[in-house]
DNA sequence: GGTGTTGAAGCACGTTCGTGCTAAAAACTA
DNA sequence: TAGTTTTTAGCACGAACGTGCTTCAACACC
């Protein structure tokens, strides 16, 4: 028999060179021979593990939003085993949104990828489906998030929704300028900017 | 003399070209063949107003920059006409601020090409000026909006600027999700969020 | 110790890209 | 009408792209 080999684990290497390309030369450098280069493999090596060039960018595609998805996971869970209102609970919730932005190196890569997808996806329809379960799944876990902070309890489910929403286009805008203008949008402006957006949803639901 | 062509209205046919190729197929088809193409003009008569392919570039990026910086710019003269708190600026605001999304073709097309060459910035370093600049005359503006609806007047500069960022963030990222996934971020979920953030712009420094 | 399956490598073909360069065409002046 | 200059068109070259197909090397099993 043959020469024996993680199959799926040279298909993750495959894959964390293409991250490492589309994070430092964007999406449309991520070719096969760029991708083959960076790997330490020939072209007909990462042939032999992708059938074709758009097959290994979906399944791509689909690793990041596996990697992002179990963090917010992970991190969710904390979120719901400390009590509501605590400051603990308060800290959890920063520590989840955190997830979403490119806090470090590998949050960095992975939120880098994960934008570069997510727009190609407008283009490319091979793309589409994937684009589909990232949002599915992180509104998701948003709208759970939002569920447990809101003080209403059994609000407007219409309320809930747009907050849902909110948060969502609010976390996405926060990191586009984080990886767009690091100059300007700040670890400690991130900081602020979702803090402040926390105080303002224990006020409005209320009052309205 | 030569065949009089008013170069400057060429010039503008072949940006235009170029906005509705990035609409359609993205930043990456639109090559100077395409572009020619779609212009209905050869190759060498697109190089004849363009030297290369990068100057095409960074003025169409201009160009849509200046576009929308018009918008807001002749939008946020109508809030600061208004009466402060009156329900006409509350629409003037809703409108300056729906100038960021793809709410029409032609708001559509724009929000696109903004975002592709935002993104595609941070890779060219060719785009990385007029980037800049978009930054800074888009967030001098959200500034002005931010400081007019303060409603504690010479509130504390760190909340001012946060607020500016937050909001700034909330319209980069619905303008996203109304791009990419326009089947949930309709208009009327756009507005409510809108209108959501508004409300929380009111409470929110007053209760601090 | 052969042997055959499989990982790895690479060639070849057709496209497309940007760009340097050369002419043809067109239109206004002299 | 002849000339001049801008506009337009197009060819040619090197590079990079995806992909079909072939070839080589290695290793587990009979």
């Amino acid at each position: 028999m043959p020469k024996i080999v993680d199959a799926e684990a040279r298909r993750l290497d495959v894959v964390h060179a293409v991250f490492r390309i589309i994070a430092s030369d964007g999406l449309e450098r991520a070719s096969l021979r760029e991708v083959a280069d960076e790997a330490g493999l020939a072209v007909g090596s990462v042939r032999h593990y992708f059938a074709s060039s758009d097959e290994l960018l979906v399944f791509s595609f689909g690793a990041v939003i596996d990697r992002i998805a179990g963090r917010l996971e992970s991190a969710m869970t904390v979120v719901e085993e400390e009590s509501p209102g605590s400051p603990e609970q308060q800290a959890a919730v920063l520590n989840l949104l955190g997830q979403f932005l490119p806090l470090d190196e590998e949050l960095a890569v992975d939120a880098c990828v994960w934008m570069a997808f997510r727009h190609a996806a407008r283009i490319k329809p091979v793309l589409a489906a994937e684009a589909e379960r990232s949002h599915r799944t992180v509104a998701a876990v948003v709208g759970r998030l939002i569920m447990l902070l809101s003080p209403g309890g059994a609000d407007a489910q219409q309320t809930l929704v747009t907050e849902a929403e909110r948060l969502l286009a609010t976390m996405d805008g926060l990191c586009m300028h984080a990886l767009l203008q690091p100059e300007w949008m700040t670890a400690e402006m991130c900081s602020d900017v979702l803090t402040a957006h926390l105080r303002s949803l224990d006020g409005v639901p209320a009052a309205r």
